[in-house]
DNA sequence: CCGCATCCTAGGTGATACTG
DNA sequence: CAGTATCACCTAGGATGCGG
């Protein structure tokens, strides 16, 4: 009857608490926003559908794998859709779903808070990182 | 001056890039975001503030050093504080400061739509993961 | 009570080369 | 043109144990 029960007792709400994470829709969208990629494409695609080369040539950091994989995730998410047509070569376009534009809206507002706030949080990280000689 | 200078280019266009994204405000809070437990803290001094002790019972599934670690982050964007009471033991409180709850206030905006748009997400989440059989 | 140091693993990310 | 395959890396995150 020793501590054991205790640790196993935080054991079990760790694994809750991961399995509740897991199905967090907030969470899940943090998730997907956060990856490296996904908000770079969508406000590409923001401006209207585009191939796959023209939205690899327009944002210059991003490799073909990256790109596929991106584009993947928010196509199975709904938020864009992927159009082939059979030419030759075939042509593929991607188009956002107002999906996919309603959430580009957040995402914007989000960047608007962003840089409104950049300069206090800058402001805030030179003070903690060189915190002043006197006390 | 062969292909050498077209890759050269390349290159220098995703470096340029690079320290365009690493300087980029809105990156930057994604990535802050992103990170697994900075938005459940923020949440949970969303009520008021706490003790360290208390967030960690609050938080089910955090570990002692993930808690400091995401506090340390956010005290150094200025987005809570920490005030050590010199008693015996030391008795530490986080508090939001107005920063934090601002920018908490953006993150329910997001939860808000997550949690309007999650069936939707699903949806097409199973019509990507199981195609339907016809064509 | 609060936190740091160390070690470790897993997955997201990237470079390169190849294919229908 | 529009991807795929493979390899390698790096850092976020978890486990554990010690210190003020």
């Amino acid at each position: 009857m020793p501590t054991r029960t205790v640790a196993q007792h935080r054991d079990e709400e760790r694994r809750e608490f991961e399995s509740f994470l897991a199905q967090c829709p907030s969470r899940d969208l943090l998730g997907t926003l956060g990856s490296k990629w996904v908000t770079l494409v969508l406000a590409a695609l923001g401006h209207g559908a585009l191939r796959y080369n023209e939205i690899l040539r327009r944002i210059a950091g991003i490799s073909p794998k990256m790109l596929t994989q991106t584009l993947r995730t928010i196509e199975r998410d709904g938020l864009a859709t992927r159009t082939v047509t059979p030419t030759v070569p075939v042509t593929v376009e991607y188009r956002l779903t107002p999906l996919g534009n309603d959430l580009l809206a957040i995402i914007l507002d989000l960047k608007t808070w962003a840089e409104t706030h950049v300069r206090i949080i800058q402001t805030a990280r030179q003070a903690y990182d060189h915190p002043p000689r006197n006390a």
